[in-house]
DNA sequence: ATGTCACGCTGGGCGTGA
């Protein structure tokens, strides 16, 4: 299974860069971030003529995630938003089975400031996304894929004295995502590339791409069960292509997994 | 900390979020 994480920071504005990668990768699912949209007007018809359908949950000017697979390829039980999460008006959580695989895209909130009210929805967030994803892993092969908003370890920063009082780095964010790979699930990224620095995301300011300023904040974590046969950062979709179409400030997460 | 981007609302800049 082909499976690339993307937070797209709005689906519609990144049409044609979403199409590109459907092209290019022919992934057997894409797990979409940040859409943007609401429902009715997400692109459904444009992804459609490339041989692609899209499963969303979306909120509206804000948010919104998707899973985009093969038109042909069977999508069992669908399932928008997050058991127990603290706001299911913002559509941050969608899951369906595909290929026998239960497959998530997630957007964790950002969390703004350690002090902000929005950094403890951000925590609770990540606890019941533990329960969910480790209740699926019971029934069977599970990938949680997405903008996790948070930097593992220090590594996983472009320079961590950058980011005293910051979020994405605080023990209690770690902890949350560690919690996640509770279990046997394996960062997928890391399984195959331990020395690599897997930024996916620089900020559009102050020319930070160019300049190596980045993050590791999207994710593929994978299940015991599945052997993660390779996992790359495709850095050529965080630059202009050659119609002058604008990137995200995040790369796709490009994972190939072998199932069971 | 911020040199950018995208949204809705609205009729071209502003407020919000990242």
């Amino acid at each position: 299974m082909r499976l690339i994480s993307w937070n797209v920071n709005s689906i519609r504005a990144r049409l044609p860069r979403v199409l590109e990668l459907l092209d290019h990768h022919r992934p057997d699912v894409v797990c979409v971030q940040e859409t943007k949209v609401a429902a009715e007007a997400f692109p459904h018809e444009a992804i459609g003529e490339v041989g692609y359908r899209a499963i969303e949950h979306s909120e509206g000017r804000w948010n919104g995630v998707a899973l985009l697979v093969p038109s042909d390829v069977e999508v069992a039980e669908p399932l928008g938003g997050l058991p127990g999460e603290p706001d299911p008006a913002e559509a941050r959580w969608i899951e369906a089975s595909i290929a026998g695989v239960r497959v998530i895209s997630v957007y964790v909130p950002n969390g703004r400031e350690p002090s902000h009210p929005m950094f403890a929805v951000k925590l609770r967030f990540l606890e019941a996304a533990r329960e969910r994803l480790h209740e699926l892993a019971r029934s069977g092969p599970t990938v949680l894929a997405g903008d996790l908003n948070v930097a593992l370890e220090d590594r996983d920063v472009w320079d961590i004295a950058a980011f005293v009082d910051a979020t994405h780095v605080t023990p209690e964010e770690r902890a949350g995502l560690s919690a996640l790979l509770e279990g046997g699930f394996q960062d997928a990224f890391r399984e195959v590339a331990p020395d690599d620095e897997g930024f996916t995301w620089w900020d559009y300011r102050m020319g930070a791409f160019r300049r190596g300023m980045g993050m590791r904040i999207d994710y593929a974590l994978a299940s015991r069960e599945l052997q993660v046969r390779s996992a790359h950062v495709d850095t050529v979709f965080r630059r202009n292509n050659d119609q002058g179409d604008k990137p995200s400030d995040h790369a796709p997460l490009v994972v190939e997994l072998e199932l069971p």
